[in-house]
DNA sequence: TTGTAGGCGTTATCAG
DNA sequence: CTGATAACGCCTACAA
């Protein structure tokens, strides 16, 4: 019967000489098998080189073999990473990467991501920041029988759900190594007011100087949007200051870019002049001049994770990863 | 019948009083329809809310409603504007975008390739340089029934499978512009050996110096790679040479951002000492300082226009978009 | 432990 | 123009 095209579970079931549910328990590792069926059909599954059909599959089990990016992240790089890992946590399963941006502040939002997840009906999906830390979309997807990872800067939900850094530790650590530089004027530019991972961040940085007996002064704070412009006018803002800060810390690259660039702009040396921090270690860190010292999200590496928590039941997936100060060339000691 | 979930055909033909096929004749547009009848079934559509299921049409049709990116491009920007400008050309279809990296490298590229294309059955598929320049993939779609578009800077396809750029005449404009400014000694930063972009790049290069009565001699030539370190290591071996070049073009702003440092590192000032020019205007150009001047490569829109050549049938759509000089900060007359 | 019958939701065939 | 009927390839339930 089969002329063209890949062999089907037809195929396999008639050459194996048994039905196809027991080709099916074969490909579902079913135990209930007799281990000398189980070899004879692995047999004619080679012999034929016949992979199951994954648009049949989906359609039986209600269930795309498809995982799911689903963002509205302002930065390119990171984004990039996150995809990368993912498909190092799915690479050798049957599993695509689907990439999925949603506008978060689109009113129709909600509805678009619940068209798409009941329409392609995806295995899973993975919930980068900003909008994992958004309740309403994880509900959604528990409702429509769609598993979903959070990627956070902290714990925001059950382990199985989650895959955190913990970004207030490691800003901490950032500040701290600023202090031990000799800065007492430390600027910070602050990520878009309602970001869990801004918050983090912030909380980090007002501990670390509490741990010196220094206060954060509203002066030295500059809302940031993320992005390359809004770390310029943030670090123009806190530039104008007198006595002007010896420091900057920015709560992403990005911004620590664009503050390089205020920097430049208005004839200051960095780091001779003026020391500054990122956070991400994106592509673009060790790219500047000078190389920006900044502190490592591993997005790649808890996007793999997250991945793999998607595909996997077991719960040997780790949850944790720490972020670390990578020092590069743009703190040095103040000069006065 | 039905109970829970979404609405089915079976549903829509059961209250419009039709058969199955008759809806399925209304959301494929076929012509064979009473006006009536298609108005009454169509009616019935909006008022369930029912939306065809692409899992069955999948099967039914061996084909499933997804685009492909296939690349193995060493640029993360570049990838993350295309993946954009696909989403913008995917934009209120029914259509999903995957993401699937190859290794150019691979002795098992082209099987894996296969694979996929064999068991997702995905609809079309974006080649990204520079595997977009591989023939036997090309083949390869064309074999398995998958349609394709090649992203290039060249044709190097029929018109309806390509969208392509013309490096050529842009770089040489930008090797005028570094003329007009008056240098004359202007070190080359070239693309990998067997890039398409990497030889019309010095097509462009070369006839734009011969234009002014320049020979491009092999001491101004440097071989990069399209990575950041590359370019810092060509730009070193460039500025080795007496007497130094006083200029330099890269063929992407990856290995301009490299050959920057180099500069810096030598303690050259840019664009005093040097001036610098790159390709491809991907974020980091605007983020360099000085800002660098490059050549603006139109990935997004280009990806966007190779999404609808995938969907749609007429050739409305463009195949030829030019790239554009961006003057910005690394370009100044020699001082000598 | 294995097989049979029926369903998942759509499209193709071919007769009316 | 329209509608039974049979694919498409796999899975679940139930029976043997």
């Amino acid at each position: 019967m089969r002329s063209s095209g890949q062999p089907t579970i037809n195929d396999v079931a008639r050459l194996a000489g048994v039905s196809k549910k027991t080709v099916s328990r074969v490909i579902n590792d079913s135990p209930l098998l007799h281990a000398e069926t189980r070899r004879r059909v692995e047999a004619v599954i080679r012999e034929l080189g016949y992979v199951p059909n994954p648009q049949a599959r989906a359609l039986a089990l209600r269930r795309n073999f498809l995982i799911g990016l689903v963002h509205d992240n302002p930065n390119a790089q990171t984004v990039m990473n996150v995809q990368q890992g993912m498909l190092d946590g799915l690479r050798g399963t049957e599993f695509e990467l689907v990439v999925r941006p949603i506008d978060r502040a689109a009113p129709t939002m909600l509805d678009d991501l619940r068209h798409v997840l009941e329409r392609q009906r995806l295995f899973g999906v993975l919930l980068m920041p900003p909008i994992s830390e958004d309740d309403a979309i994880a509900r959604l997807c528990e409702a429509l029988g769609c598993r979903y990872v959070r990627m956070g800067s902290a714990l925001l939900d059950t382990p199985a759900r989650m895959v955190a850094s913990n970004d207030r530790v490691a800003v901490a650590e950032a500040a701290a190594h600023l202090l031990a530089s000799g800065h007492r004027r430390i600027g910070f530019i602050g990520g878009p007011a309602g970001f869990r991972s801004a918050h983090e961040r912030r909380a980090g940085f007002e501990a670390a100087l509490a741990a010196a007996g220094l206060a954060l002064g509203e002066a030295q704070v500059a809302a940031g949007d993320y992005s390359f412009a809004g770390g310029q006018a943030a670090a123009a803002r806190l530039l104008d200051a007198d006595p002007q800060p010896t420091a900057i810390f920015a709560c992403n690259d990005e911004m620590a870019a664009g503050a390089l660039h205020a920097a430049r702009a208005r004839g200051l040396a960095v780091p001779d002049d003026l020391s500054i921090i990122g956070f991400d270690d994106s592509a673009i860190a060790a790219h500047l001049w000078p190389p920006l010292t900044t502190v490592r999200w591993p997005s790649r590496t808890m996007a793999a994770a997250a991945a793999r928590k998607l595909i996997e039941d077991e719960a040997t997936v780790p949850t944790h990863f720490p972020s670390a100060l990578i020092p590069r060339g743009s703190v040095a000691p103040p000069r006065c």
